[in-house]
RNA sequence: GGCCCUAUCGUCUAAUGGUUAGGACGGCUUUCUUUCAAGAAGCAAAUCGGAGUUCGAUUCUCCGUAGGGCCGCCA
């Protein structure tokens, strides 16, 4: 049978770097079995729901190049599906209308809590004639009455036992038009012909619902793989309170290639550091994905954006910038750069610098000779090419040579001069990258600031 | 509280029934040096604890412990 899997976001918020990654893993899993990615909206909470989320969630994954195969379903355009297993499992008797107020329930479970139980809802009205036409909501027939083992091999974890007495009579749908998130998964799941379910942990605990209603509905469940969670700094599952987590607020710092490169190795290995996501796919396995989470380490993803900078095309570059800059100042930036943001240090190569006459001071050295040393090199680079970089730094390390071998002061002026900065490029970087005009005036603007 | 999952350097992880327990990020040192960055060289840094199986366990089993997840008429 072909693989098929999907990847099914609620549109309730932005696409989350969780629920990224998940995404990331089951489309690694369906390249490298020549499968099938299904996009399934899962938007049957209609309160909670926005199109503004599932339009973010879809620019989300785009961003990312996650490429998904044939139409985007809805779960909201599916309704009548619902309705209509719900009505054979009510005629069937495997499913019956549940009369019990929210209050009855929490005071059910605040019991059971206190008798030390497992907290559920067992109810009573699954066999009594009371209602049978309508009720409060749609529950699934279990029988918690005796031992019954409830077991799924997840293709990350093994054997994976729960036991069917501390399962709910699980809840199907409000009414026969509101489906409930297990109920349209599972009646989705089979609908499409899903092979995988590739998921995050939290939802190992979602599993026997889910199986209960396969069995219900006489179907064989597809094989099932939890991955582990990402976690914060704090070891605790990734939320909110970590910081920026919707995929978008990455974009601003890092390369699309950057960030899944780095998600792809949370919960997977892979023979070397930097690589596409076509080529996770090709060593991609479900049986090699780790059981333990794995913190988000923020480091290590500015690393590997780093690496991705600098593999950058300087028309790419431009594009993210926004604006064109001088080529030969390019790679002097990539080099040294780790979130996108960071352009802005290199400000010295779209505009004149401004600073303080005193940062133009090297050392323990004078004001005079300072200005004496600019000088010389305003005279000297007068006079050269300024494009060959070679024969620059020799003219300079001779003129340095006349400073009694101080090459400090000769260069550090120099720098300040050009970008107004202590930490930059090499000067004579920078002097062959700038126009021959600019490098001139900013040199004389120097001087004057210690005249 | 109930159920379930997990456990190797600070972090991501590799490996094996016998290794000096390997790599990467980060950190530190040295080098280069006009400041950064990069590069080069190097250092520190881990098998949660206790039993058992075994000639031998970090690896297998069990028990602890710790961390995490779920316990909705959310998904």
């Amino acid at each position: 049978m072909p693989v098929k899997v999907r990847i099914a976001p609620s549109p309730t918020g932005n696409l989350h770097f969780g629920n990224a990654r998940t995404a990331l893993f089951n489309w690694l899993f369906a390249k490298k079995h020549g499968g099938q990615l299904i996009l399934r909206i899962e938007d049957t909470d209609l309160e909670r729901s926005d199109k503004k989320y599932e339009e973010s969630i879809i620019n989300s994954l785009r961003w990312l190049g996650i490429q998904w195969d044939g139409e985007i379903v809805r779960q909201s355009q599916r309704l009548t599906v619902y309705t209509q297993y719900l009505k054979e499992l009510l005629a069937s008797g495997k499913a019956f209308w549940c009369h019990h107020t929210v209050k009855e329930l929490d005071a059910e479970k605040k019991g059971q809590m206190e008798r030390k139980e497992a907290p559920r809802h067992l109810c009573d009205h699954k066999n009594s004639e009371k209602g049978k036409e309508t009720g409060e909501i749609i529950r699934l027939v279990v029988d918690q009455t005796e031992e019954k083992k409830l077991s799924f091999d997840d293709a990350i974890r093994g054997t994976i036992e729960f036991n069917q007495r501390v399962i709910s009579d699980v809840s199907l749908a409000k009414d026969l038009q509101t489906p409930l998130y297990n109920f349209a998964v599972v009646i989705d799941d089979i609908d499409m012909a899903i092979t995988h379910v590739i998921r995050g942990e939290d939802h190992i605990s979602n599993t026997p619902k889910q199986m209960l209603i396969y069995q219900a509905l006489g179907k064989t469940p597809p094989i099932f793989a939890h991955l582990p969670l990402i976690l914060g700094s704090d070891k605790s599952k990734l939320s909110k309170r970590h910081g920026a987590l919707d995929i978008m607020d990455y974009a601003k710092d890092y390369l699309p290639e950057a960030l899944v490169n780095f998600m792809g190795f949370l919960g997977h290995t892979y023979s070397k550091d930097i690589l596409s996501k076509e080529e996770m796919a090709k060593e991609f396995e479900l049986a090699k994905v780790h059981k333990s989470g794995a913190i988000f380490n923020i480091q290590k993803l500015n690393w590997i954006n780093a690496q991705y900078v600098r593999q950058l095309a300087p028309s790419d570059f431009e594009k993210l910038i926004g604006h064109n800059v001088l080529k030969a100042a390019i790679p002097l930036m990539t080099e040294r750069l780790e979130k996108l943001t960071d352009m802005d240090a290199f400000h010295y190569f779209w505009e004149a610098p401004s600073y303080e006459a005193e940062l133009l001071i090297w050392k323990s050295s004078s004001r005079e000779d300072v200005k004496k040393s600019l000088e010389a090199s305003h005279a000297l680079l007068e006079k050269l090419e300024l494009n060959n970089k070679d024969e620059l730094r020799k003219e300079l390390d001779k003129l340095s040579a006349g400073q009694a071998g101080n090459r400090g002061l000769v260069y550090w002026p120099l720098r300040v001069a050009l970008t107004g900065e202590k930490m930059s490029p090499d000067p004579v970087d920078i002097i062959s990258a700038l126009d021959k005009e600019e490098v001139l005036s900013r040199v004389r603007s120097a001087i004057n600031k210690l005249s």
